[in-house]
RNA sequence: GCGCCUGUGGCGAAAUUGGUAGACGCGCUAGACUUAGGAUCUAGUAACGCAAGUUGUGUAGGUUCGAGUCCUAUCAGGCGCACCA
């Protein structure tokens, strides 16, 4: 009999199903392999033969660990919320929750056909009660905690409100971007509402006036990594920044401890340089400029302390809070004018638009170390995101800055020997400081890397100001204006402050609404909902939780799946500790990536997991491009000439379903009955057959090149699917599908059953092997067990 | 601009520690079998050359008895960050 791969998939497939071969148990006499894919988002396009690389990668991993003895946990999930969900819901009335259910059975029916060695008792769906439960739960954890900077981690908020009672905010260790003071007196004076209010600034997960990523095509609200280049990831809307009262999350008191744990993780270095680059540290010094004439003081960060003597004027970034107490009555008008200005550019207008544009305050700050009265400027070259929102502006040594002081016509002071600034700044920190010394400091004659230390001293000594470690990365914006998410666990008292539900209320489940669109009034979807409110009648948040929310605490989830009484008992955590080796593409490096690390982190804080870092190793599976094929029309007709005639024709390339396709020969019957435009077609072969061309693209249904793992799988079956997958390349490597080579790999298959299978019965014997059978058999193990290897 | 990664036949790609470059597969060429098929099997296939042989891992150097592999510079492609002070 032939190699029959149905029939051989089909009975063992069964016989992992009905004896459960898959799942794991807490087995403490053996040792623990934890292998975990990306979760997939169950969409309606089902997977294509691109999807399930990784899997199939991690799929052999786990078999492997399993042969070698290890007790191997390897589930699979859902990350079931999500917009397109929602955009259906709105655009036919059907609820997220039917389609969503659908995909997923989709998905499943799909995975199932690879047969791969999944637990599925351990499933997970993060738009089920059962699991945003625990969703809610770590979020009502970070509401009632604050970052302590001195331990460096989570602490319950009542023990910085008892700090608060005896002490007022003076050393509170606690991080904030709130800079005033309060005494215990002024703190035990405040109502309940003030102290709520106060506390805001505490919180791991607050609400708070942000700057947020406003999209009003998609009408919502984006977390950072959701946005590039001023447009929405998904979707490609235009994005602009708004100040809006928002859920927080305090991702940003957790930056030096994703930045210096990322050394203890087995990452590539350009996944790790990714987030290094993403979390953005950088050492300089605060410094306080007075302003002339007044009581106030403008905070800078800087990274150049050491330039301090060229200093030559200040900007602040438009939406800084400064800019009012600045703004003298005679450059009123010219401000509000460029604010306005300003406000119309949209941040890619902004980011696109590099001409100087500014406008003079009225003020005068003093420089700290020279004396010097500066002139102030608004300007938005300076972000108010970054550092304080405010700049010593150095034209000589910096470049943003040395084109504003052309523009305006503000002096350049060099301090470097040998700079040449008459055409550009000199960026470099590299040098011998010059023009660089007065009573109070002497920089003459050091190199930069040693005025940098020196001021920095200075700086501190002469208390104008502190040393201080900057990061680019922001806390995650967490409220989205949205039905499809996890509601949160929040009611808001007769103050209209927001306060926890109990524990024992969650999980709060996702009301019901008529449509799926926010309400008349702008108020987002869940304000359709009738009676939400908590169970003292108080109304309930109207934003649900964006879609990190579910996938961050995933993995942990598949530990103990079904425990209604904790995330993951400690038990079971403290047995399979973290995934150790964790599959998925590299998109998420900005985002999945850096929130799951931070909520495993905030977790590991309290004891609830026990290991710092959620992922030892990880891999980034490549992206599998489409393949399309194209025919060619001759110009105004229906006649379609093969490939390599095409040159003498005035032709038109159109795209052909690589379905009808076969090693680029296409067939001539099914293109005339796949669309009837072709029925009538005509060809010109070339040796009898209509080659098409072909092009790298992304897979797509409007390519036409999308290639359905459901149709190989019929065709070749799961194992030479899954070969081919493995052997088109690296599993690192991005690279196009192309079917054209599956038919060796099919040729493998079959003519390894025909070692084994002579036509009537398998070739089995129990006589021992002889000694070149063993040779060749460990030679083979020795090989096998090195390529394997070699992939984690 | 800063940083990271990758450059090997017509194509996808191999090459444990520095030790016969191109395994395996696609494609192509020739042949066998045949109930002519998008089946199977056999042989060949880096380039140049009739051959002996010569040259070959983006380019230019270097270290070494020996370099695809290590070092330096450079070019090309991909990715990340980016008015980040």
């Amino acid at each position: 009999m032939d190699y029959n791969f149905s029939e051989i998939e089909k009975k063992w497939q069964q016989y992992w199903r009905d004896n459960k071969v898959y799942s794991a148990q807490v087995d403490k006499s053996k040792p623990k392999f934890y292998v975990l894919d990306m979760f997939p988002y169950p969409s309606g396009a089902g997977l294509h033969v691109g999807h399930p690389l990784g899997y199939i990668a991690s799929d052999i991993y786990a078999r492997y660990k399993r042969q070698q003895g290890f007790n191997v946990l390897h589930p699979m999930g859902y990350d079931a919320y999500g917009l397109p969900a929602e955009q259906y819901a709105i655009k036919t009335g059907q609820h997220p929750e039917v389609t969503t259910t659908q995909n997923i059975a989709r998905y499943r029916e799909q995975l199932d056909k690879i047969g791969f060695c999944f637990d599925w008792d351990r499933e997970v769906r993060t738009c089920e009660p059962g699991y945003y439960k625990w969703t809610q739960w770590a979020f009502l954890k970070m509401f009632g905690s604050y970052y302590n900077t001195e331990l460096q981690k989570a602490c319950p908020i009542e023990e910085l409100v008892a700090f608060f009672e005896k002490n007022g905010n003076k050393g509170c260790n606690a991080h904030t971007n709130y800079d005033e003071v309060f005494t215990a007196e002024q703190w035990n004076a405040m109502s309940k509402a003030e102290k709520d209010e106060m506390l805001m600034n505490y919180r791991i997960a607050y609400r708070g006036k942000t700057m947020v990523n406003w999209c009003a095509k998609l009408g919502t609200v984006l977390a950072n990594d959701e946005v590039s280049e001023g447009l929405s990831v998904r979707g490609g809307y235009p994005v602009e920044q708004k100040l809006m009262n928002q859920w927080c999350l305090r991702v940003s008191a957790y930056a030096g401890r994703l930045l210096s744990d990322l050394d203890t993780v087995a990452w590539t270095d350009s996944l790790k340089e990714t987030q290094r680059n993403w979390i953005g540290k950088s050492e300089g010094a605060e410094m306080y400029f007075k302003v002339a004439d007044s009581d106030e003081s403008l905070l800078i960060f800087t990274t150049r302390a050491d330039t301090i003597f060229g200093v030559t004027f200040m900007v602040l970034a438009p939406e800084s809070e400064y800019v009012d107490l600045v703004t003298t009555p005679e450059q009123s008008e010219a401000v509000k004018a460029y604010l306005e200005e300003v406000k119309k550019k949209t941040e890619r207008e902004r980011l696109i638009d590099k001409k100087v544009s500014g406008v003079f305050s009225g003020s005068y700050a003093v420089n700290p170390v020279t004396g010097k009265n500066i002139p102030i400027y608004i300007s938005d070259y300076v972000l108010a995101g970054y550092g304080t929102g405010a700049i010593m502006a150095v034209p000589a040594h910096d470049s943003r800055d040395y084109a504003f002081a052309r523009h305006f016509d503000l002096p350049i002071i060099p301090l470097i020997e040998g700079a040449d600034v008459s055409e550009e700044s000199f960026d470099a920190k590299d040098g011998i400081m010059m023009n660089s010394s007065n009573e109070k400091l002497q920089l003459n004659g050091l190199q930069v890397k040693e005025a940098i230390a020196k001021t920095k001293e200075y700086i501190a000594e002469a208390g104008i100001g502190r040393v201080k470690v900057n990061y680019r990365l922001r806390d995650a914006i967490f409220s989205r204006q949205r039905y499809w998410g996890e509601p949160f666990p929040i009611y808001y008292d007769e103050n209209n402050q927001p306060q926890a539900l109990p524990e024992s209320e969650l999980p709060l489940q996702l009301p019901e609404v008529d449509k799926f669109l926010p309400t008349e009034d702008g108020e987002p979807p869940l304000g359709r909902a009738k009676n939400w409110v908590a169970t003292n009648g108080q109304p309930l948040e109207l934003c649900t939780m964006p879609g990190f929310a579910g996938s961050s605490a995933y993995y942990l989830r598949y530990m103990d799946p079904h425990n209604d009484q904790a995330l993951v008992d400690k038990d079971v955590n403290e047995y399979w500790r973290q995934v150790d080796l964790y599959v998925g593409g590299s998109e998420h490096a900005t985002g999945h990536l850096i929130y799951s690390r931070f909520w495993n982190k905030f977790l590991y804080d309290y004891g609830y997991v026990c290991e710092p870092e959620p992922f030892k190793k990880l891999i980034n599976q490549g992206m599998i491009q489409g393949r399309s094929n194209f025919v060619y029309r001759i110009k105004g007709t229906q006649k379609y000439v093969s490939l390599h005639l095409k040159d003498e024709y005035d032709v038109q390339p159109i795209h052909v379903d690589v379905n009808i396709v076969s090693n680029d020969a296409l067939d001539i019957d099914k293109f005339r009955a796949w669309s009837p435009e072709y029925k009538d077609a005509e060809f010109i072969l070339e040796n009898g057959k209509y080659i098409c061309g072909w092009a790298i693209e992304k897979m797509s249904k409007s390519m036409y090149n999308v290639v359905n793992p459901d149709d190989i799988v019929d065709r070749y079956g799961a194992d030479t699917l899954r070969l081919y997958e493995m052997f088109l390349g690296p599993v690192e490597a991005s690279k196009p599908w192309d079917t054209n080579g599956i038919d060796g790999v099919n040729r493998f298959l079959k003519r390894l059953w025909a070692q084994f299978w002579n036509g009537e019965e398998l070739r089995l014997t129990d006589a021992p092997a002889s000694k070149e059978a063993l040779k060749s058999v460990h030679k083979l193990i020795k090989r096998v067990t090195a390529d394997v290897e070699a992939f984690s």
